[in-house]
DNA sequence: TAAATGACTCGCT
DNA sequence: AAGCGAGCCATTT
């Protein structure tokens, strides 16, 4: 089922800029590109798990590039059967270099900005 | 209001 | 190299 957002509900972070430098990060992740939690916690001023924790929100039609953010080790967070194979798969579609041991080498993927 | 949770990170073993 | 635990802080219950 779907919710109502016909209204200021306060309940969607994107409609309502919850963390808007967190959205304007992931669009300023270049394609071809990864970044870590931890980065753009940085950028935004807050712990690695507020950026989590926004991601974990988004929609799943969100036009955001959420699959753009791997844990600081390479390694995508989501647990396989949650996500995992989706975001690898879109990596892998931009280009991302997966390790035997599905890790990405963040000397050459990462991006900070 | 307080306690638990989590798409993290770092340091130690 | 790999595993474990503590620190972190907004969100959720």
């Amino acid at each position: 089922m779907q919710q109502q957002c016909l209204r200021h509900s306060g309940n969607d972070p994107v409609d309502s800029e919850l963390y808007p430098e967190i959205y304007a990060a992931l669009n300023s992740i270049p394609k071809g590109a990864v970044t870590s939690y931890g980065a753009i916690a940085r950028i935004v001023g807050c712990g690695p798990r507020q950026v989590g924790y926004a991601l974990r929100r988004l929609p799943k039609e969100t036009k955001l590039p959420w699959y753009r953010v791997v844990s600081s080790s390479g390694r995508i967070s989501l647990p396989k059967g949650q996500g995992y194979e989706v975001q690898h798969q879109l990596l892998c579609d931009e280009g991302i270099d997966f390790n035997l041991k599905g890790r990405i080498d963040m000397k050459r993927f990462s991006w900070h900005g």
